[in-house]
DNA sequence: CATGGGCCATGCGACATCCGCATTGGACTT
DNA sequence: AAGTCCAATGCGGATGTCGCATGGCCCATG
């Protein structure tokens, strides 16, 4: 018996919903639900109710939902508790980020925190979800992403410490090419779609891109050209002159600048962070001192 | 992380031997420290001190030593609790006992316990190192196996109720062709090995075996002929004449003890129990009532 | 100091499990 | 009655785990 099985089991019992749970566990549906038939199968007994709308628990599976939530915290704490009181012999810190943070921010970032320690740091990259989740397994000790408040990366990062870093645009780029511009349309018309380079369905910024079509004045007609969920794929893409896609400001360096521009800024633009995550609980000298110097960039401007 | 590398840890910490602590938990010695270092990757810490004769826990491992044996207990204790308040509705009965026994005394079982009860019964079988394995994680309600109370099926088996069914014997059989009786030289001297069929290495009833020799009068010369895991085949072995093998005596029906008898019974023979285990706490009145008829097979006679 | 035995770690090939995708089956809504 | 949302399942592929055999280490013993 997996101990992700408690967790995926206290994350259908919150949400009551096989799909949003499984989505919030980071694993598909059809995963999710297999999880928890292996559940009820080493219990021997059911712990949802069949064919009821929205899920409901059993008798036993209310009886257990309690002795799984103190379980999982117990062993939780207890690692995080251990992990705290072997940070002086850690050799390293271990750093989570996507990689559009990597390739544009990491530099910055070690700018501020290495010159004020000496210990070594691995980095753990990946996309936003995969990063996020192995920052809360456990596996990193603080987690850089972007971050809109209004569209959190993670409802489990609410219970962690937040740093706003600093501050990013997520907007529509193109090629400077004026012909190019001119003929792609954007924001176009229903009947005149504009060619859209796309992320992947699951990436944090498909929902950004959604999140900003929602706020817009009006609905914009696109055909997806190419898909991804790399940001600086998109951005080569874009560079080509192969249609309009959103990227974070960030990610535009000097290079990059000369040959795209963003398209019509005032209404498909959105403001986002650059965020630091830690968990709240103490994490030893070594990196307190690193949170720090983060915290002090940020007051020093 | 898997709750099972949680039970390992906690007989590594009580055994202070990898090779002992495999043994007990039904795994390699190689699987089992590959679990160990996974436990101890997941903690992020070491847990054993290297290096260290016998093992020895670090301050960590004694510190998580805790954590885990409350965790396992309140989620064995709460699966326990669950099943338990489902007997009414459960649907079967859950019996494992070894292949043997399925063979010679299922019958007999069946008859004392079947005509009281009308639930059906599932039936495990396996080795009895499996059966046994698999009645200790719960996937069986009874066990039935060979016991010999100076050499227990398996230290966990102590904390479980035992009911001896009733008596039997390990005894050495040959055919009954006095030529080869003879030729064979049961029990043989150091210098003319009788040939032996054996039973593999891990099982239950080779472990018996070495008993009775280190017992024994005088330690024998033998040359394993043929080697298996399984009684009956052994039996079907025996019959055809290949050598001497053990056998427990209820394995000897009518038909083979035309063919087969024992050789020497005073000195190479050992007493040892058919017998019934089961948790101690309640198991609901079906089960109870199984048991209970159990428990009358035996007091009368 | 050399040797042997007990013990834990690891390379390797085989096997089982688990995952994601796509689809089905079922209940409820419009 | 068609559409929508939701959980379960068949299938092919990837990942992980196992046991066997072996290697390297330490310690006890001659």
């Amino acid at each position: 018996m997996d101990i992700g099985w408690l967790e995926d089991f206290l994350a259908l019992a919150e949400l009551r919903n096989f799909t949003r749970a499984a989505e919030f566990r980071n694993v598909s549906q059809a995963a999710f639900s297999r999880r928890i038939q292996s559940l009820e199968n080493w219990l021997g007994t059911g712990l949802i109710v069949k064919g009821s709308q929205p899920v409901r628990l059993t008798e036993a599976g209310e009886q257990f939902r309690e002795t799984a939530q103190v379980s999982v915290e117990r062993l939780l704490e207890t690692r995080a508790s251990i992990r705290g009181s072997q940070f002086d012999a850690m050799s390293q810190i271990r750093l989570a980020m996507p990689n559009v943070l990597a390739r544009s921010e990491f530099k910055r970032i070690l700018g501020v925190i290495g010159p004020r320690t000496k210990t070594s740091f691995s980095v753990i990259v990946g996309t936003t979800s995969e990063v996020t989740a192995r920052y809360l397994a456990g596996d990193a000790d603080i987690l850089f992403a972007h971050d809109a408040p209004a569209l959190p990366t993670h409802e489990a990062l609410s219970s962690h410490e937040r740093l706003a870093l600093r501050r990013d645009r997520f907007l529509p780029y193109a090629t400077r090419d004026a012909a190019a511009r001119e003929r792609f349309g954007f924001p176009g018309t229903p009947g005149q779609p504009f060619p859209l380079i796309a992320y992947s369905q699951r990436a944090y910024f498909a929902r950004l891109f959604e999140h900003v079509l929602e706020r817009a004045p009006h609905r914009p007609s696109y055909k997806v050209t190419v898909q991804c969920d790399m940001s600086d794929v998109l951005k080569e893409v874009i560079v080509a002159g192969y249609g309009v896609g959103w990227l974070p400001q960030s990610t535009v360096d000097a290079a990059s600048a000369e040959q795209i521009a963003p398209v019509d800024e005032k209404d498909w633009a959105m403001e986002l962070d650059i965020c630091a995550f830690r968990p709240r609980h103490p994490l030893g000298p070594k990196i307190e001192a690193v949170w720090e110097a983060l915290c002090a960039s940020v007051s020093q401007g």
